[in-house]
DNA sequence: TCATATAGGGATAAATTAGTCCCCTATTGT
DNA sequence: ACAATAGGGGACTAATTTATCCCTATATGA
């Protein structure tokens, strides 16, 4: 695994809440298991841009800092379920806000977003 | 300057306001200029973990998106004051949905973050 | 005269994050 | 026998972001 070269600030709660919300698809991950789609085959479905390895490894880290629990039924094949911790709901209404600025600007961020590249 | 490789998407509201705010000190620079920090120097003493360059350019792209407005004084030394636009004004309460869920859950957050490095 | 402050940017290196490719286990369906 | 599904991870490469170093210009204070 990668080791960090450079530690991070862990100050205010920007820094705090960047530490464990930072990562291309974690937000996602959080908001489908929220919507019930708790098997990583079917997290892989919604996010079908994201690598498998990748979605892997942010769902453990999610779960390293107790975002998601991880349960492992003993079948074969395999099944795994994750969810939200109750730590994890409470960081929901705080995405949704994040969604909703960005839903309500929608027009206009496509717009400066697609003139800069 | 850097040529993106890869197409971002633009779906959903989350996808956007990743594009505008994603950034090491994006967030922490439209919360100091909102608190009325306006001068680059300023910013670079409030943010003193983050390279003057890097700082720079996090600027330069909050301005392509139409956050905040850079004037410029023809005086020397120069003198430039950053404000936030209207449109960037209404991203403030986001932001401080986002710190203010890191401060409540600071302890647990610290704890989880050093524990895994 | 030399250091400091002010603002900015090119070239380059380092750090970090994300992605591809391949391999393992065991079951079910064709 | 072979492909597909389920979940996971090592080795490695590519993409992206951030940092370092150095250079520009002018004015003021020591």
């Amino acid at each position: 695994m990668y080791e960090r070269k450079v530690i991070p600030n862990l100050n205010c709660g920007l820094d705090l809440i960047g530490e464990v919300l930072y990562g291309k698809w974690k937000i996602r991950l959080l908001w489908f298991i929220n919507e019930g789609h708790k098997r990583p085959s079917e997290l892989q479905r919604k996010i079908p841009d994201a690598s498998r390895r990748v979605l892997n490894m942010q769902l453990k880290e999610l779960e390293e800092h107790e975002l998601v629990t991880r349960k492992i039924y003993p079948v074969v094949p395999p099944k795994v379920e994750y969810s939200l911790t109750e730590f994890g709901k409470t960081v929901i209404p705080v995405i949704a806000a994040l969604g909703q600025w960005g839903d309500e600007h929608g027009d206009r961020l496509r717009n400066v977003i697609l003139k800069q590249l």
